[in-house]
RNA sequence: GGGGACGUGGCGGAACGGCAGACGCGGAGGUCUCAAACACCUCUGGGGGAAACCCCGUGUGGGUUCGACUCCCACCGUCCCCACCA
């Protein structure tokens, strides 16, 4: 007698399995999505629930790192779960393709930024594809390509009219290495976010987007609408910053505009003794003109235009300032309180301007002790003496005093009531503070999408007419940076005629940032290629929101935020019925290596090709997932990843030792007994484990880890032959072929290979499998016996054994006995087929 | 300064108030081999014991509970976010 051919060869080899499959995917069209609008096709809506798995887009860089192997991996596995589930799934990919790498590249190489980009998307897309993963290709977009970003004008034009997106003159963030202004959220701890210079203020014209017109909504559609990590919610809360407080108008003595500030203490205006304004206020030209001060405090102030942002941002940094020689009129005490500029106020939080407390404020209280100005005490805790001299600022709870008609009040009621005092006099009102900035968005720039407008010395700042775009990116031939585009030395470009008055005219220079870039385009996925508009009502509203977007935590604020803010305006425009882009967040942790971020710098990256080529793309696939909680950060390890290629071995050689022949049922309950038994109730655990923690946990390594003790009690039943009779033989081929099945969104290549040699079809369109809840029931159970809380013993009982038997089965065990021998029993606690516990004293 | 997350074997981690250490890496021993690699088997938190077993153990100290790795409080440590934000 011969042992039956395997059905597999004896060894795995990744290479010729992985291109076949991918082959047949790519023919077959295998994860293509419906629907997408396409030019002069009525699409139909299907009546499946849908699922739209999004990861963020990559940047194309030269390539692909482990981060993005990770976050792709995720996404696939969910939508791979999802689809076979039988719902319409949509995962599509994109390249955030503008941007400064690309554009400095050029710089140093002299290669234009559309080729080097062309180039290395054509890589990335070729990684992504050696790695199997389940991408509608033909939705594929790259933000950088005209066809795009004529509708990434288009929707900058939308904001234009109304109102979102204007141009004024700010003090802003200005990179001196990278030549370029910058946004709020791209300036950390006073630096660079890209090249990590230290940014300088300038008071430049630029253009904006009024995302703060939307704060409070971005606030109050988080308690909503999402399902998003609490760490992102609560960094978003921080960087809106909302605060409660009043707007309280001093006026000038000697003349001049009234000044406003807001503060959260309104409470404490009695206690109000002197006045600041930031250097850069514009009072401050006005106040000091003609007076012996001039000199003094235009010098101070353009010390502090010098300063670096970090450097003013220093904390432990002395209160410096200089008086103005002028006074301003503390409202309810009618006093006169003089007038400084200190740099410690800041021109961009409030109104610039500050009513200045140092009884209870900290920094007021620095300010006053180095320039020997008088602090005055307003609240006085309960039961303290008001009269008591303050030596350190008093920021708690408490009464008010010295505050005239608040006195007596609490801090809470003094608010209100200052609040009603002043609002009847014109002189303030409770206002809401916000600590986000609007969004600016002009960049000098190359590699961007050209900011849609014209400015003519006629009509002024004049829209490029929609049918004009898009306005394309010129070819130029420096594209290093001088303070302003390179597209301004362009003549052919920047020389135009105004599209209202037809006479001449220039275009606007600056390019976009390339956040507006991302902020729609999971928007456009649902209309890749249509030409007649960013995208159709009736499909984006079929998709949105995504039902679940991953990706890297440092985009908490910056991408998510901007993107939220894009779908509101969209929504208010009516383009939308979404009022959120991501129903769900998940936001994955970071891999390290040697203790550090792989990066090129540091030399500890690990190449995913290389992985791929000696392990295959399956074990990579598999090891990125199982290495920890998806959203930890870990550490790589080189050791590790090749035990997930021993694992696809392991289920290898154990589904090449079946007969051939077509897929197993499941076999009935009633004709396995033993170890046939206990592995098909091991397939069972194992399908509602993983379904559990792809469906919902996001836990992906304990799923992986399940499939593993499935496929390790088969393998081990099978060299001790304990397999060996029909009934065996059927719990093993099921028990095999489920592993197969649940381990498909892991490893779909080599799973699919398994798959057929065992006679089934497209594992991507199998349905997916569901626990049968007779074999997840046991006959018996293992109870714990706890004396005290602590354990004693286990005893195997039949399941459903009423309390008091097990109590009285508890008692008599031999190592319990003993335990409460010559004691008292107190109570007697049941967990029914799990466990007792005999309190004794 | 404000906010948040996390502390479990040699390592990554599991345990969603009820058997701590699943799964994997690493290590030790063995089978196979002329030998090695691969593969397979056994063991692998600490201490005691010939063994059956016993004791200890989830950063530290308290608390809640019949019962705490899990919940609460404080502290220590690590990491992250925000920060002269009025």
């Amino acid at each position: 007698m011969s042992a039956p051919p395997r059905i597999l060869p004896e060894r795995y080899d990744p290479a010729p399995v992985e291109s076949k499959w991918q082959a047949v995917w790519d023919a077959e069209g295998a994860f293509r999505a419906e629907p997408v609008s396409r030019d002069g096709v009525a699409a139909e809506l299907p009546d499946r629930p849908k699922a739209y798995v999004l990861e963020m887009l990559p940047y194309p860089s030269g390539e692909i790192h482990m981060g993005h192997v990770k976050n792709y991996t995720m996404g696939d596995v969910v939508a791979h779960h999802r689809r076979r589930m039988g719902m319409a799934v949509f995962h599509p990919m994109g390249y955030d393709s503008f941007g400064l790498p690309a554009e400095n590249a050029a710089i140093r190489t002299g290669v234009p930024p559309a080729e080097g980009t062309a180039r290395n998307i054509a890589r990335i897309r070729q990684q992504l594809k050696a790695l199997g993963f389940a991408i509608d290709w033909d939705t594929e977009i790259a933000t950088s390509d005209p066809e795009y970003y004529r509708w990434t004008q288009w929707l900058f034009l939308r904001m234009y009219e109304r109102g979102l997106a204007e141009r004024r003159e700010a003090a802003v963030n200005w990179c001196p290495h990278d030549q370029t202004v910058l946004a709020n959220e791209q300036v950390i701890d006073g630096r660079c976010e890209r090249c990590g210079h230290a940014v300088e203020l300038r008071q430049l014209t630029q253009w904006f987007l009024r995302i703060t017109d939307y704060a409070q909504r971005l606030l109050d559609d988080m308690d909503e609408l999402v399902d998003w990590p609490e760490r992102v919610l609560t960094m978003q809360r921080n960087w809106i910053g909302r605060s409660e407080g009043a707007r309280v108008v001093f006026a000038v003595e000697g003349g001049g505009d009234p000044i406003p500030v807001f503060t959260t203490r309104p409470d404490t205006l009695f206690g109000a003794t002197f006045f600041i304004l930031a250097p850069e206020h514009p009072a401050v030209v006005h106040l000091v003109e003609g007076r012996p001060e001039e000199a003094e405090v235009r010098e101070y102030a353009a010390a502090a235009a010098r300063a670096s942002a970090a450097e003013r941002g220093e904390t432990e940094r002395p209160k410096t300032g200089v008086f103005t020689g002028r006074h301003v009129v503390n409202p309810v005490t009618g006093d006169p309180i003089p007038v400084w500029v200190a740099d410690y106020v800041l021109m961009d939080y409030g109104t610039g301007a500050i009513m200045a407390v140092p009884g209870h404020d900290e920094r007021d209280f620095a300010f006053a002790r180095a320039h020997g100005l008088p602090v005055t005490r307003v609240i006085a805790p309960e039961g303290e003496n008001p009269a008591a001299p303050l030596d350190e600022p008093y920021t708690g709870p408490g009464r008010l005093v010295n505050s005239g008609f608040l006195n007596g009040l609490t801090v809470d009621e003094a608010k209100t009531t200052v609040a009603e005092w002043l609002c009847e006099r014109g002189l303030g009102e409770l206002t809401v503070g916000y600590r986000l900035r609007d969004w600016l968005i002009s960049r000098q720039r190359y590699w961007g999408a050209p900011i849609p407008v014209v400015h003519c010395p006629v009509d002024g700042v004049v829209p490029v007419p929609d049918d004009q775009l898009p306005v394309v990116l010129p070819h130029v031939d420096d594209y290093a940076p001088k303070g302003q585009s390179p597209i301004a030395s362009v003549a052919e470009f920047v020389n135009t005629t105004c599209p209202k008055c037809g006479g001449p005219a220039r275009r606007e220079t600056d390019t976009m940032d390339t956040f507006v870039d991302s902020s729609w385009y999971f928007l456009r996925y649902t209309a890749p290629h249509l030409t007649t508009a960013p995208f159709e009502r009736e499909i984006v509203d079929y998709w949105l929101p995504v039902d679940q977007y991953i990706g890297g935590i440092e985009h908490a604020i910056l991408h998510l935020l901007y993107a939220r803010f894009f779908v509101k305006v969209l929504h208010d425009a009516g383009l939308l019925g979404a009022r959120e882009p991501f129903a769900r967040l998940f936001t994955q942790g970071m891999i390290y290596r040697d203790g550090a971020k792989m990066s090129k710098s540091k030399g500890n990256v690990v190449s995913p090709d290389e992985i791929v080529a000696r392990l295959g793309a399956d074990a990579l696939r598999l090891y990125v997932l199982f290495m920890g909680p998806a959203a930890e950060d870990i550490e790589w390890s080189d050791r590790a990843v090749e035990g997930q290629r021993r694992f696809i071995d392991r289920l290898w050689r154990l589904v090449g030792g079946l007969e051939a022949g077509g897929l197993a049922a499941r076999p009935a309950r009633e004709a396995l007994e033993g170890p046939a038994l206990e592995l098909v109730r091991a397939a069972e655990a194992a399908i509602a484990k993983v379904s559990e923690d792809i469906g919902e946990r996001f836990s992906f390594h304990t799923a992986i880890s399940s499939v593993q003790e499935l496929v390790n009690l088969a393998t081990k039943g099978v060299a001790e032959g304990v397999f060996d009779d029909d009934a065996g033989r059927a719990a093993l081929r099921y028990a095999s072929q489920t592993a197969v099945s649940l381990l498909f969104p892991f490893a779909p290549h080599v799973t699919s290979e398994m798959w057929e040699a065992l006679g089934g079809g497209p594992l991507w369109r199998e349905p997916w499998p569901e626990a049968a809840p007779e074999f997840l029931a046991r006959e018996t159970v293992t109870v714990v016996v706890q004396v005290n809380g602590k354990l004693r013993d286990r005893a195997e009982v039949a399941a459903g054994t009423p309390d008091a038997d097990l109590v009285a089965l508890a008692r008599a065990l031999s190592k319990v006995a003993p335990a409460i021998e010559g004691k008292q029993v107190v109570r007697e606690v049941v967990v029914p087929d799990r466990l007792v516990n005999l309190v004794v004293k």
